[in-house]
DNA sequence: GTCTATAAGGTGATAGAC
DNA sequence: GTCTATCACCTTATAGAC
């Protein structure tokens, strides 16, 4: 049977994500990964050809998912409605993740800054933004945007010690977006 | 005259933090900032002893500023209106140091995770969140508190692509802070 | 798929001369 | 204060046997 075959990269990657969350990507080592494991670096090596592979590889639907509330957002009419919901996208996707991918990415920003493929947060974010003020983009608008679609990954990245459920975080952290947006001229994004 | 003699050490710290910010403290090595300079990584050494005393060095006073932040506000009475002056003193302290400060501590947290001495923003911000909710602390209402005080941070961190002055980010992310406080329960902090 | 062994080079940090 | 030289160790990654 090969109902196995993928059972070790699997558990390379759930190891890996515990590490990294742990102690951080850049101060975690393929050494301290295999270690865990129980298994050699060069075991991990046939399975993930880089260490930023396996990160890649981790949240390789994150980048899809951005993507997708971008493109859906191209079909929309501009306006205070379409915002909304791509925030509400936007924290469903993050919340359907769960705390650790979020606290991951906020505390590891550094170690992806500036790198080829590498997708970070931080872009991902920008994009967004850049789609709820369409077409004028106006910089104060932008600033609102951005603040309130960080809102939703502080909530889940920086919260996880208060005695709140993830939902209610969740919850929570979308009242607060929302309310941000208000600030936005309410005549952005609409033809005049 | 020794009038230069902190000069090495003072172009040291500038051409570190430069460094540092621009592709993050992990990434950054001993030999890079003393290539930059034109001097040996021993010469570092003399002025550091540590790669990490170097960061130390840099925000000494940024520890000190949150700590006198919570000095003042337990001598305040407890509610709104010493809620929102913690918010305004943490952001014009963090709007003092600049955003290079800021950036620099909201992409490293990693670099700064579970270590003996090193002071960490998300630590500053829990604590002064903690002195906003004294003396319930309730759950809920020390999420908002967290999230005006991380609106402040991102401000600097986060937006400096975009067309506005750091004073108008400081005060947009001002407004916006206040605004997330009025989400705490009224009662909150008063002797009911 | 996993192993041993090793390449090739980087790291923070120190000793001791000048 | 700054240098040269070096230590001890770690890193990512690969070749080739089993």
């Amino acid at each position: 049977m090969d109902r196995r075959r993928t059972d070790t990269r699997s558990r390379i990657r759930s190891v890996a994500m515990e590490l990294f969350t742990e102690q951080g990507y850049d101060k975690t080592s393929m050494r301290e990964i295999a270690e865990r494991l129980g298994v050699t670096k060069a075991a991990l090596y046939y399975h993930f050809k880089t260490k930023q592979d396996i990160v890649t590889d981790l949240f390789a639907s994150l980048p899809e998912g951005i993507d997708e509330i971008v493109r859906w957002a191209r079909n929309q009419p501009a306006g205070a409605k379409t915002r909304e919901e791509i925030l509400v996208r936007y924290g469903t996707l993050l919340h359907e993740y769960g705390r650790d991918m979020a606290r991951f990415f906020y505390t590891n920003q550094a170690a992806f800054g500036r790198h080829e493929s590498a997708f970070t947060m931080r872009e991902g974010m920008r994009l967004l933004a850049h789609a709820m003020t369409t077409p004028d983009h106006n910089p104060l608008d932008t600033f609102y945007a951005r603040q309130a679609l960080l809102t939703l990954g502080w909530s889940s990245a920086m919260m996880g010690d208060l005695d709140l459920t993830d939902d209610e975080c969740f919850e929570a952290s979308l009242k607060l977006g929302r309310e941000l947006l208000q600030r936005i001229s309410p005549t952005a994004g609409h033809i005049t």
